[in-house]
DNA sequence: TAACGTAATTGATATATATCAACATTATAA
DNA sequence: TTATAATGTTGATATATATCAATTACGTTA
């Protein structure tokens, strides 16, 4: 893989190394490396692999060992289940700052995620043995990983959800919501997502989630070009998510 | 299964008090509490509380705040996400010596489920403030607790494939092997669950449900009547179980 | 720039599933 | 027991969504 000038400081300056990716500050949902003495920061990171990927690559396969868990420093990820026949469900898009261990983490050690880049990414392998020394060693380090677990938990259920009762209609419309309000942070966001995955996030497929997006321009509730949408009455759009 | 005097019991008799709803050898699907000591038991246990439901009754309620968990003793229960317009998914049943949180406990302590008595239901109602209490102070009761959310969390992923990958046919034969291989534990199983139920657990209407089954019952996969299911070919059905 | 491959779009059609309505069966209570 | 409600079943139809095929726009490389 390839390493820009970043990935060398990183992987050479001691205070970077141990701190660079998970600054209180920066750590995205969790403050669950915040907590953390220098010391144990260290220990956890003592052998981590900071790692660049390009647009596209796969950054964690599922059905693979978990062997390490992932800190997305910088750039976007999708989280993707590969279920049968094809069929992919893009479950979440990953930030800056974010961790992720792929599912599985102590109940059975496989990844039940496929997570790939959608932006350029620097991201830290961290192993998990070092995570399960340091959740025997620190209990509070042990609760905030449990309540990131459980965070996840129910923002699956709610993905759950909105898959199960929602036409699709109320579907497009909680997924350009979720890019604003959730990912991208501004009104007229531009992104780096096909149409495919975009139907993708929706569970549909492309041609309808493109038809679907249409009638929201043709009805003034958007605005869209090939890569970027605005948002025009977003109350309209909670509204048609509402009801499904 | 235990006797009804096991109630009277529980209510009265110390020993019984801290012991009988979580012994070692039964915590199901979970050991969580068997790694306690007698005195961490009786901190969690101190003012528990046993109650008894009948079948139909709610036993926690969606959207109400998580004061309790629930540890289910004896009898079956539904787990149920209560959607927008009255569309209920049950995501799962739970049987004798289950512990069931209701999802958003640390996270944000409100129920994300509604969970309701199928057959008559002696179960404990544990103060949250205990077990968080106990967190703080038995690391290895948070790594199990840890254990124990990922195994649900990763049940839940397993629930949503299921539901927005496959035709009815697929969701219909999961159900009815989930009820033989992970519930009742026999072949022709008897069950109390309601077509209605059956449907809300493979997420389709009741109609659909029954004309699947019986289409099924035509290939000679199975066999049943009103509340009970012989499965026929196995292989056949986890065949259409996994092409959807 | 032209040429090619990929993604986006549109339309016509097929299919899975829900809805609605009628009826049958089983459970419940007077 | 009979009456009445609840649940189960079947059929006809409507609707949401996928599939297939054709075309257009775009981006990349020669």
């Amino acid at each position: 893989m390839s390493e820009p000038q970043d990935n060398a400081k990183c992987g050479s300056c001691t205070e970077c190394r141990y701190d660079c990716c998970f600054s209180n500050r920066h750590c995205g949902d969790s403050h669950i490396f915040g907590i953390l003495s220098a010391e144990e920061l260290h220990s956890l990171m003592d052998n981590k692999r900071q790692i660049h990927f390009r647009p596209g690559e796969t950054i964690m396969k599922q059905n693979t060992p978990l062997t390490h868990l992932v800190c997305i420093k910088n750039g976007l990820a999708k989280v993707v289940s590969e279920g049968p026949k094809g069929k992919n469900l893009i479950l979440q898009i990953i930030k800056s700052n974010s961790i992720f261990t792929g599912g599985g983490a102590i109940v059975d050690d496989f990844r039940h995620f496929t997570v790939a880049a959608i932006t350029d990414i620097d991201c830290c392998f961290i192993d998990t043995s070092r995570l399960y020394q340091l959740l025997t060693k620190n209990n509070t380090f042990s609760i905030e990983l449990l309540k990131h677990s459980n965070d996840q938990h129910m923002k699956m259920l709610g993905n759950l959800i909105n898959l199960t009762n929602k036409y699709m209609p109320g579907r497009v419309a909680d997924t350009i919501l979720y890019l604003k309000n959730s990912i991208f942070e501004t009104n007229p966001y531009n992104f780096v997502l096909s149409k495919q995955e975009l139907a993708d996030m929706s569970g549909m497929t492309k041609e309808s989630f493109i038809r679907s997006l249409k009638e929201f321009e043709d009805s003034g509730l958007i605005r869209h070009t090939r890569n970027s949408i605005e948002i025009l009455k977003e109350n309209d759009l909670l509204e048609i998510s509402r009801n499904g």
